[in-house]
DNA sequence: TGTGCCTCTAGAGGATCGTA
DNA sequence: TACGATCCTCTAGAGGCACA
């Protein structure tokens, strides 16, 4: 069984049965919540693993390389949300709002262990996204929305903690990266220039690129690309009548003609096609 | 750990074509 | 005629290497 809300950006969410995608190590430019409903498996993060119990949840930064490592012999059942941090953004700017992203951000990948109510609450709130995981009009996709955020804030109560005794990060190299990452995030809708991010982090470009790469596997500009064409296709989702041109603008591409050929490379349909699908 | 330089590849931008 | 896709050329940026 799988049943998936958007099959890949801005946005996705499955529920599986012994489906793993075994012993690959993987990486993504979105942030990811997992949940382990039961069976037997390690999750591998970067250098840690975790040997999973049901009701563990854990947030993932998707740049760090994971995979889940399961035993067949057992029944795996698992949930997990991709989704794209800009797609929250507008939930951070209300007023008293509290950044449910930060855990994302700041302990990266993190392992909460959800017992007794706690499991039970999480699990309500799993499957009221897996109601609202239809995808039929505006309403549904709305109220998947707000039910997420609601895990957020959920998963933002076990944070709190960890949060407050995080130390800064390891190394200055991997600060390094979460600053390009930072500014990036921030400034992906204007003409980005590696000069740009030498000044702003005083550090020369020949150097970024070499750490940025080292730590999360691509480099700045695929990085960049990816965030410009995953805004790209959620304004083609909620403004249908925006031109191709419009939102070519809109996410920071110079030239159409640029954008619709990365686009065509990373979704495999050119955004003309991709905006009509969403019409209909 | 951080910088500088060189080479080569992939991205940027202009020109042109296709289609509604 | 406007909009979007494709082709082609030039250059910016990634990657490798040496060095402080």
């Amino acid at each position: 069984m799988e049943t998936s809300l958007f099959p890949k950006d801005p946005f996705s969410f499955g529920y599986n049965i012994n489906r793993p995608i075994q012993g690959v190590f993987h990486s993504h430019n979105q942030y990811e919540v997992y949940y382990f409903h039961g069976g037997k498996c390690n999750y591998l993060i970067g250098d840690k693993i975790y040997v999973l119990a049901p009701g563990d949840l854990i947030i993932l930064n998707g740049m760090t390389l994971h995979c889940a490592n399961v035993d067949p012999d057992y029944e795996y059942r698992r949930s997990t949300i991709h989704f794209d941090p800009v797609y929250i953004r507008p939930f951070l700017e209300l007023t008293g709002a509290v950044n449910v992203l930060k855990p994302f951000q700041d302990l990266r990948n993190y392992r909460i262990q959800l017992r007794g109510q706690d499991k039970e609450e999480a699990e309500r709130l799993l499957l009221n996204l897996s109601g609202f995981n239809r995808r039929k009009d505006l309403i549904d996709f709305n109220r998947f929305r707000l039910a997420f955020v609601d895990l957020l804030y959920f998963i933002y109560q076990f944070c709190q903690k960890p949060l407050e005794e995080k130390q800064e990060f390891p190394t200055d190299k991997e600060k390094h990266v979460q600053d390009i990452i930072s500014f990036v995030e921030s400034h992906y809708g204007e003409d980005l220039h590696m000069e740009q991010l030498e000044r702003e982090l005083h550090l020369s470009k020949y150097y970024l690129s070499k750490i940025f790469k080292d730590v999360t596997g691509v480099t700045i500009f695929d990085y960049l690309y990816q965030l410009r064409i995953n805004q790209a296709k959620i304004l083609f989702l909620l403004y249908k009548d925006m031109s191709v041109t419009e939102v070519c603008y809109q996410v920071g591409f110079k030239h159409l003609a640029h954008f619709s050929r990365m686009f065509k490379t990373q979704v495999g349909n050119t955004p003309e096609k991709f905006r009509k699908q969403m019409r209909t």
